[in-house]
DNA sequence: TTGTACGCGTTATCAT
DNA sequence: ATGATAACGCGTACAA
């Protein structure tokens, strides 16, 4: 059995092959009667005992440790098994192994908001590849408030998870206890956060926004505006990766003009609405915009065009994040793609390797490219 | 203490504040050593006894049922658990009562895909409401394999979850067991299956689309296309609305054609470059437009005016489902907007009537009002 | 009001 | 290879 799964698959996801492969048609559609369990709960270990006339504890070992028990014996029980609808209970398993396959996500408090959909995508990686794994997913902190800090931290401290994945979003702290006081294994994924020990899969946002800004200058722009997201890490790398391309072909660092910077993803559109204002009074006009997201891309692309401007003859635009709506915007917008996906994965990785042991001198920050997609809201001048 | 809450606060969230609130400085920078768990997990119930000077059940009264033990004892008890930094280990908890405070929510294949955030917005909601109310959110089904069916069953049989949301989702089924099955309470949100009599929480799509198209005939639209979704509840009655209303306005059906219908949701944009070839090999051309999404209408916009066509001088254009990015685009999109956020707040109600066994004669369908959000998109015709 | 003792369903240890 | 039994952390009769 193990032999065919690899060493690696976790117990539990074995047990649970086992019990379900080859599942013909038992007769499971009403509640089996007469079992031990006086309420509503299915049959337990016991019955399925009883029925293949073995003790609980062979049943037990016939499940988890199929290669410990003689062959025979092993189809009996799983016959029995099958017969009755057995489950086994997991929150029995958790208490009695002291340790859950309850994997807990940290969201921001804005799951999704514009038209990007970098957070359900990457949950939705994370979601598979750890279902994959075996374990389940259990989310928190949606919104970030007193309340749902408290139960972060409640189900950490509290043995209900077994490690924590925190997507774009700062470590838990509710009074004196921190998320990172725990002994739980924990990943950040999108922001970096290595800088408090917590292992990191990022994306290559400086570099990735060099080329792309290195590449607007080979078409021949040489003036640039950029629409900021708040400040941080991001915002950072991104504003600096233009620097850097500008550097690199020797024009000042004048030529790139911000706009926005101090609110957050979440207000995208309205950011690039203002950013729409402050071009229009800008004396020496850029040709190019780099936009911290698609949403501020989108909104501030709207509104250009509202007001007579034509993209991309007028201006060029390149936004951020590679959400799926771009490919179909008039003109198609031009993006840089976050592998999410990989990231979501990466993140599972990590954790993993923590979580089941075997993490030595594993890297503490993983750096994922991101790529340029260019699209009709981009032209060469000259 | 009831008396500040009210008397339908569960439990464990009483308890909980009991713990935190008013929490000064504890000192649990680094776990308390001589406790008499040997491994790593957090300090016991047996801890804060000893710490207190009262036998194990007292602090399980203290914590659980405040007014059943003498204020003095609960004071000293609450300060142990302080001091010591006491988490209540919940899943010994579930396992002891018999009943978990985690809900499961099946999410369909697809978290989020184009533009639009019903999912996720549903999700966040109704996290929020669970969360509110004491409960933990485990999701499960993102993709909608056989494997993950499984998952799902087993945490529903195996006793992990109290109950289950739907979103948009059918009933799980592996082999022969099925959600149905189980006693756990389920609802569904957003796609009626109350058929199969699951508690559903719906909108009122054949009621608002008529609404829409009534309200476009007022503006002198007399031809409609109709851009079709998968077939099912949502295509029958959106498209259904549109034929009331012509109906209602002594128009024929024939007023109104159909593009797409095969392919699903997650295609939106793909749906919506298709019905703009449809559209331009018409004979007798439409002068509006409505989609079963955003995505449709946002990717027939974008192709529409790629093509030279003006909207909304050449085509007005509805879409539906209220995504954010619609009020931003050239020209502003009009849509049909869902109640997401009290949809996922009704489910939670209903779920929670059944969970906490007090749902006689609760009303089996719930149904919540869209409404049109009229924009750029659209104009009279004359 | 407080303490004692048992059980929730499972796994692990120890005999056999 | 299999069976009896203790233990995981907590809640709750029941007794005191």
């Amino acid at each position: 059995m193990q032999a065919i799964f690899g060493k690696r698959l976790p117990k539990f996801l074995e047990y649970d092959l086992l019990l379900h492969i080859e599942c013909g048609n038992s007769s499971r559609m009403t509640r089996a009667k007469g079992l031990s369990a006086a309420d509503s709960s299915g049959p337990l270990m016991q019955d399925v005992a009883r029925e293949a006339g073995v003790a609980i504890s062979t049943v037990s070992r016939a499940l988890a440790n199929p290669d410990r028990v003689n062959a025979k014996t092993r189809a009996k029980v799983l016959a029995a098994a099958k017969k009755l609808g057995y489950t086994p209970n997991a929150t029995a398993r958790s208490l009695r192994v002291g340790r859950s396959n309850i994997v807990m996500i940290v969201l921001p408090g804005t799951l999704a908001f514009g038209a990007g959909q970098v957070i359900p995508e990457v949950l939705r990686a994370i979601h598979q590849a750890l279902s994959e794994r075996g374990y389940n997913v259990m989310i928190a902190n949606l919104d970030r408030d007193e309340i749902s800090e408290r139960h972060i931290l409640d189900l950490a401290f509290g043995g209900t998870a077994r490690g924590a994945i925190i997507l774009s979003s700062q470590i838990p702290v509710d009074g004196s206890r921190s998320l990172a006081d725990t002994g739980l294994p924990i990943v950040s994924v999108l922001l970096d956060l290595s800088a408090v020990s917590v292992p990191s899969v990022i994306t290559n946002d400086r570099q990735v926004m060099t080329d792309a800004a290195r590449e607007l200058i080979r078409l021949g722009h040489e003036r640039f505006l950029y629409i900021a997201g708040p400040a941080g890490d991001h915002n950072t790398a991104r504003h600096g990766g233009i620097l850097d391309a500008l550097a690199e072909a020797g024009l000042p660092p004048e030529n790139v003009v911000v706009s926005g910077g101090t609110r957050n993803f979440p207000e995208g559109f309205l950011i690039g609405i203002e950013a729409a204002r402050d071009f229009v009074e800008l004396d020496n006009k850029p040709t190019a915009i780099f936009a911290c997201s698609d949403d501020m891309a989108l909104s501030f692309m709207g509104r250009m065009q509202s007001l007579g401007f034509h993209i991309p003859n007028d201006i060029s635009i390149v936004g951020f994040d590679g959400s799926p709506v771009c490919e179909f915007c008039n003109p198609p917008m031009s993006s840089i793609e976050q592998p999410l996906e990989a990231m979501g994965r990466a993140g599972v990785e990590l954790l993993l390797e923590r979580v089941e042991g075997s993490a030595p001198g594993a890297p503490r920050v993983v750096k994922l490219p991101s790529r340029l997609v260019m699209r009709g809201s981009v032209r060469a001048i000259g």
